[in-house]
DNA sequence: AAAATATTCGTGTACGCACACGAAAAATTA
DNA sequence: TAATTTTTCGTGTGCGTACACGAATATTTT
């Protein structure tokens, strides 16, 4: 095993001049310096990140700006699972965790919570960018410290972040447009779902309704599409009176794609007779979505492992930290397709692991 | 940070106290035993698997035996990338991965492959359990040394394997019968194609089989269900000659099944007239087979995420041996169902990285 | 040429744990 | 009670790296 030690002798020097050369700190002469690098370079010198991390013992802060789940908006929940998970693992790599949450729905909380991360210091940053304007606020201040940041499901362009990890919003639709079509055959209509609340992450969901729709066009399938807007989906006694009012109108339709993750509280609100005409068509693993599936009221979920989206957040950003690994600009997330029978196999929001000390 | 050092003057004791009621090793009387057994409880210590990896060095040999990959067939090289990726990373942690190949179609060089294997001391062995007499003898003489063994992809029972990770076949299968139908419809008939030479893993393709039909079955759907075996895939004039000629005599055919991973044989051993008419549904996401997915010549593909199969051996084992983590008895590996459309995103075979050190 | 400063580099300690060696304490024997 | 054996436990070193401290060497100033 080639160590710091050996490529000291070889060189003749000190390992504390290697280390010197490995950290570009300084202080050593261009000749030695450059002597060292080609023996590091002949070995292919890697330094051993195991005793890296012993010997940087917690000096990272990773701090996360997410959003907070509740019961209405579960799909957060995953994500956070991810980062617990990952954030054990890399505990012993010297790197603490601690995660900041906000509001998806106001942008000041999401300020506040990014005033609340900074006041602790962070080295590196894992953000849901849900606000651009606010985000790029952020973003200067973080850039101005030269602290590293990594968006994850949310992808905002125009932004010097580490990467990017998340779904493709665009082929998420058109895979919902290519199953919309499986299911109805050609010649049909459907409807688009959208909530008005949605301002936020509005980027993605445009994005999938216009794959959605670009599906049919680039097949030449005839699809009449309508779009149903709903100030706000959390008032139930409201969402059902539109809807179904809407759906007794146009009798024709017989496909509701919902492009965002609410499509069970669409479910609820639809009477039973239009919901068993219709075939739905939603996004995300939510427990609540999955139980649609289940009771087959809705045919398919598009699915993008948001569990895996935080792990790995946190362990790319990690390995950025500790083995100075850059990872791809863009990581894009799986576009699964889940149906009743294959739903409970997709994720596994922990590994179930049995602990056998003591 | 609670550490051993910690502990040990919370006991009044040594370090190497610690140490010894830690590991079993002995020689503690018991009172002294319980006391330190106590202080850890109650801090919920648990060793820090860094500096154990580093004290410990290179004490673990993590052998694989698993089949070779060929042009012909590529299937098992995700799951070999898999394994490799995974090996790089438990490096550091002190143990050793060495990959052991056999022919899947020669049970003969599984075993003399085993004996390979064992001449080089395991610590553990993670095997791809082929074939089910030859895992037997392989098994006892392995219990016998009490190493620890693990199955993946393949699904033996009745052993005392550590953990099995691979995907449901059963539900796999019925999960292509319900995007069979959907793509047929009601009242229709479909064809599987089974090679003859799959003797081995024999198993895995009668339990998707199984699942097919019952899908069928279960949902009360008419399908007409006729089976062709061929008894060498890899002749491609014979294949092409019997497959035509059945599919001449069955003009009523819609659907074709091929529940292994070589659907892209078949794809090309079927004469264009007959491929237009039929939806294709298959096994695996190897390269040939996404092409066919590409091409429209094949409707859907059936995937495992084999690389993950690969990775999450190696490193479930190495979670065994070095922090005496047991995973769970069976990990199911996710059904994943590919299109055209979505195929890319599915599969990453490595993680994109780009090394800065240098 | 001596003194002062700047540059270059070697040494030592810590990180948390594993394990070998041997010392102290307890139990046994003479 | 002294000598011997056995049990119990403390000390020290190494794993590979980071980093602080200060020593040696080179360079500049007087």
């Amino acid at each position: 095993m080639i160590t710091i030690k050996s490529i000291a002798k070889e060189a003749n020097v000190s390992e504390g001049t290697v280390d010197r050369v490995l950290h570009d700190r300084g202080g050593v002469s261009k000749k030695t310096e450059e002597r060292v690098k080609k023996i590091l370079k002949k070995h292919n010198f890697k330094v051993n990140p195991v005793a890296r991390a012993l010997a940087m013992k917690n000096k990272f802060n990773l701090l996360t700006l997410m959003p907070n789940y509740d019961r209405d908006n579960l799909f957060w929940k995953s994500p956070y699972l991810g980062i617990l998970e990952a954030s054990a693992e890399v505990k012993n790599y010297g790197v603490t965790v601690i995660n900041y949450f906000f509001d998806q729905f106001d942008s000041d909380s999401y300020l506040n919570q990014f005033e609340a991360l900074m006041d602790a210091k962070p080295s590196a940053v894992v953000i849901v960018p849900t606000f651009a304007k606010e985000t790029k606020q952020i973003v200067d201040r973080l850039e101005k410290l030269e602290i590293p940041y990594l968006f994850f499901n949310i992808d905002l362009e125009g932004f010097d972040n580490i990467s990017f990890i998340g779904q493709d919003s665009y082929m998420g639709g058109y895979v919902a447009g290519k199953l919309m079509h499986l299911s109805l055959g050609d010649q049909t209509s459907s409807l688009i779902v959208q909530s008005r609340l949605n301002v936020n992450n509005y980027y993605a969901i445009s994005k999938r309704i216009e794959g959605f729709n670009d599906y049919f066009k680039k097949n030449k399938i005839k699809n009449e599409c309508m779009t149903l807007s709903i100030d706000n989906l959390n008032d139930a006694a409201y969402t059902k009176e539109k809807i179904n009012s809407f759906l007794e109108q146009h009798d024709s339709i017989k496909g509701i794609f919902v492009p965002s993750s609410r499509i069970s509280t669409i479910v609820e609100a639809i009477k039973d007779s239009s919901l068993k005409k219709c075939q739905l068509i939603g996004f995300d693993n939510t427990e609540q979505n999955i139980q649609c599936l289940e009771n087959d009221s809705v045919s398919f979920l598009i699915s993008q492992k948001p569990f895996e989206q935080g792990y790995e957040s946190i362990r790319l950003m990690t390995d950025f930290l500790v083995k100075h690994k850059k990872p791809a600009d863009k990581i894009y997330s799986p576009i699964d397709i889940l149906t009743k029978e294959n739903a409970r196999y997709n994720e596994r929001n922990e590994r179930e692991f049995q602990h056998n000390d003591n």
